[in-house]
DNA sequence: GCACATAGTGTACTGAAAACACTAAGCGGG
DNA sequence: CCCGCTTAGTGTTTTCAGTACACTATGTGC
């Protein structure tokens, strides 16, 4: 029952799959693989879990270094961990799902991620490029983005504070890929209470300018599902 | 990038919340330490996870070497991952829920198991009684099961193959803690679709005996989370 | 000042969930 | 054998949330 014991250990990784809205579309950051195996191919940013830090600490680092932000909403996703899912030998990923909104999607380029990319993510052609089994965790951050985005307040992560009802619709659109009812949306979202109206509005061409709205994370109801959309780093201590 | 480095690597355990109703409460299997830490103490069942078997394949395993089933409802709940969570080491634990029916629910006191027993989940003294993080991955466990009850199947798997419909509502009541309007939850029930009516009554004491009916996993509609609830095991792949 | 494109608004219908109370049936005891 | 006890079983009304659906408002650029 010791920890230490000589048997062979497996790796443990944290992957993250990185969501943000860009191009009127979702999008995922890859990272293109410069080593065998699947050299050239693009994979889900990730590495390593110290010996000394939590999965959180080790997903928020990765997201640091290799994007270069912080503070953006995360969460745990599921965890991957088929003997044969990396030739290299024994690794079980912790995937980790996160949002980021358009102000803040400038890639850093950081240190180890100089090939990094968006590629958007209902491009059919995708799946058969990503390496290891990210076809596989990618589908299911979407498919989990999808659920949480109809009960939940994920969809204000990928939006700057201030933005229009419009480009909020356009987010639930783009995620569930389907069209919005305009009228029944508004009166969803704000029946909700938890965006202020602001006093600013924003022109984009010539067309009627937009009123401006922000979001506020308010503690409301007593469900555990709507509080966990509201803190950036989610784990289930803090989900009651 | 290598996965066989030299830096020391934590080491990987699967832990099982294993649910029954009996005694009409739900209750959750543990096993009395026998060594330190934390001897004397009540834990989750759990254990190491092999080299070449998958996170879900451990799960299995344990799941019959310690209680001694197969064929039940698993799903894969949370990472557990901090640094301190266990004194020994450090230990990442990929924690699964189980159910199993009245009729399965004689623990066949395996090998390491000997000390195994079910407690009532809602038991307000359990908590302080529990070794490790296992009071957060218990209460994690519980708020899952409340929330699939509501919109999967997972109830039927608490009940054997053959239920009146005054069992499965108590179930029901058992979990959300809760009354449940008899008549609304039958019309709900039946609406679905999923049970079949029996030729069979049952009767218990003195009184009006009860219809009998049998669960059967038809594929409906095309939500994946429904569709979740009706396989044995639960991962992502499967799932869409 | 008018054409264009996007912003913004209300009402009627439909279906699901919730509240709510009585009759039916079998058994056991007197 | 019948009466009392206990659980099984059944419908209707109301309420609320979701959906369908089309026109007016406003600012810009020509």
């Amino acid at each position: 029952m010791s920890s230490q014991e000589a048997y062979p250990k497996p790796s443990v990784t944290v992957d993250l799959v990185i969501f943000t809205i860009a191009e009127d579309t979702l999008q995922v950051l890859l990272i293109r693989r410069g080593a065998e195996p699947f050299l050239g191919q693009w994979a889900l940013p990730g590495g390593f879990v110290e010996i000394d830090e939590s999965l959180d600490e080790a997903a928020t680092r990765e997201l640091r270094e290799e994007v270069g932000v912080t503070q953006i909403y995360l969460e745990q996703l599921y965890t991957f961990g088929e003997p044969g899912r990396d030739p290299r030998g024994r690794v079980i990923s912790v995937a980790y799902f996160a949002l980021i909104d358009a102000d803040r999607q400038r890639i850093h380029a950081a240190s180890d991620a100089a090939d990094a990319a968006w590629h958007p993510v209902f491009d059919p052609q995708l799946g058969a490029r990503l390496a290891f089994d990210h076809q596989r965790i990618l589908e299911y951050a979407v498919w989990r983005l999808r659920n949480k985005i109809e009960w939940t307040t994920v969809g204000y992560e990928l939006l700057p504070a201030k933005f229009t009802l419009s480009e909020l619709q356009r987010v639930y659109e783009i995620i569930l890929q389907r069209p919005v009812d305009k009228r029944n949306f508004r009166k969803r979202i704000l029946a909700q209470g938890l965006i202020r109206e602001l006093k600013e509005s924003r022109s984009v061409g010539a067309h009627r300018p937009a009123r401006l709205y922000s979001f506020q994370k308010r503690e409301v109801g007593d469900s555990p599902h709507q509080r966990e959309a509201t803190i950036s780093t989610t784990s289930p201590s803090s989900r009651r």
